[in-house]
DNA sequence: TATGAATGAGTCTTCATTCAT
DNA sequence: CATGAATGAAGACTCATTCAT
């Protein structure tokens, strides 16, 4: 029971350093953009040495890439738990629910997303044309199906999908503007909630 | 009558290549950020040399903010044009789909904003907790005297303000993600305007 | 007669620096080898400044690829005057000595040569492949009509041809062996001249 | 009679590793000249760990300085066994043809030597001008007595092993050339053989 | 012996900006 | 007004070598 394990920790050595280094990463680019990062900061903030970012990653371009890839998981996740027997308004509004809470949570990731989507996607296009369309094709019918069967009121399933993630990323990605606006700098961060739920509860319902 | 007028000549000649510079520099910002733009792109965008762009502008970042200026008037304008005196559900929906508008012909105006709110707006700070503030704070203030008149359903008018935001604009900041979902590549882009103005009505209808 | 001429003044700095920056490159390539050579030698040898180096060059390859290009030229010229008119035995050996002159004359171009070939000449090979080997096909065929009329002694022209570029180049591309070996440092350098005269009309002379 | 014996145990890897290392070094040395050779190179090759590759050798100069050194005895060694006693045509012929057999069965050595004279032999030059300069005029010394005797036309007894070594090694260092401009690659290599033995002995042949 | 981890000193290259005309 | 030339500062990446085990 206390055997040694040598390997082990030689490879979590390294787990900790990737997942320091890509914390720090995800923390730099989510702020500056790829172009803006510079692996000094990166270094830096994991507080590890240059060259020994570079004994963990090949580049700061693979850095990126590893964190899009983590990213795209996670993110989509929301999406493909959609149930398609369960309530569909429920399921939509449950959807809704969970995207802004990853907004709140997560909101590195949202704007290392946003950065990214908003360049054009250069390191994403393969993953947005195959994963990312087949799953939102996927649930498109699904909720056409819904809206057939007189569940749901007559939407477009993409334009909703798209509002959904509008709304919700909004509070992430233009947080330093929503913090100026809000009045007590957006503490008080449950008006965002009740508002999207009447919104979407509204549109959704038949 | 027939007075050399070499000041004035002058002065179109530095008014077009301003303007140059500046539609250049749109171009390459909203595509690359601030940092990963270059004078070189937008020298060579512009048809001028680098030095003849420096001879106008003190330097990136005064082309970046000169940008930043001229956009707010132009962004905040419809959000102005909102009538205290006019029909509140229809001032609201003419709002959203003036917005709706201005993402479609001008992407790169909106990218260039959604860009520098990203990164924390460094360089757009004052104008926000200024113009913009008091500007959204009024209008928030005619929003809620409509709801408090029954004439709107009850929302918080700041929420209902970032969702028209967040929706509008996200057809000109997530081009890339939309173009790759929507069937025939988001060509027939009305549905996204008959979507959002369902969505829209419906929220605020009493 | 005195025109001013400031588009070629222009040029004219272009046409010095490049030169300098070629003359100093290679100097340092030809004693250090690509690897070996650093963009700081050649700027100091060049006496300019290491990014104005890449204000003509678009990188290190580049000054040693526009090297070697030019070098090819020159060093192939006294191959190409093998004149099929003339006395078999004369042209040959003015060719061995024209190399020699070559070699004294030239020794840092030997050298960069040699170093490239040594290394499998990764940079050359489409030269060596098209103009090098279509040359000496021709001229192979050249010697060996002289021999199959009679007019010189049957020898392999391919290898003929090897030992003249090996004698004659050794005194450039071995000179610091050859300065210790010699007796008096190799000063008196015509013992090369005279032994390779007899050496190749001994074995030429049918 | 079972005595364990650690330590000659542990010399015999260490010989093996050494022998590992100095091989996989003289394949890199030789291909890349000594600063276009990384370590890296050399331990992937060797099959080691970096660091163990400094276990045995104290850096990359010693590698290069330690594979140098063993060359030397080596490749002197043909010149070593000219035999004074022996008929003096038939000695420098052999002494050729033991010359071209090396650098057919050790090319890399032939290479490694190449480029360090080439470099100016930054770290052979006491070799050279101890060991092999007084070798070289031993013997010329006897190349002389001989021609003295009129056993062997009338040369330069430097320029003539100049010559020597500069035809043989030729097919050695400059071997990406001739498999160009060789018909069939230079498959037949046996051209080389028998136009150097011409080529020698006529020039030797009193 | 052996090696995973780490780093200081380079090395190439980019880029906003300045110089000189 | 305009631009060819030049550069200091920074940034990504390499590599021989050292550390710690």
């Amino acid at each position: 029971m206390n055997d040694a394990q040598p390997v082990k920790k030689v490879s979590r050595i390294q787990q900790r350093n990737r997942e320091l280094i890509l914390d720090a990463a995800l923390e730099v680019f989510s702020k500056q953009g790829f172009r803006g990062a510079t692996l000094d900061q990166i270094a830096t903030q994991a507080g590890l040495s240059k060259p020994n970012i570079l004994y963990y990653f090949e580049g700061k371009e693979d850095i990126h890439v590893t964190l899009l890839n983590q990213l795209m998981d996670t993110w989509l996740d929301p999406l493909r738990r959609i149930d398609p027997e369960g309530d569909p308004l429920e399921e939509l509004m449950r959807y809704m629910h969970l995207k802004l809470d990853m907004s709140r949570e997560y909101p590195r990731e949202s704007r290392l997303f946003a950065n990214e989507i908003l360049q054009g996607a250069p390191r994403m296009l393969p993953h947005l044309e195959t994963g990312l369309k087949q799953l939102v094709d996927e649930k498109a019918a699904i909720i056409t199906g819904w809206i057939d069967a007189g569940k749901l009121a007559p939407v477009d399933p993409r334009h909703l999908i798209f509002s959904i993630w509008a709304t919700t990323q909004h509070y992430a990605d233009f947080d330093a503007q929503v913090q100026i606006l809000m009045p007590g700098g957006g503490a008080n961060s449950d008006g965002a909630r009740g508002y999207l739920d009447t919104l979407f509860r509204k549109v959704l319902t038949p």
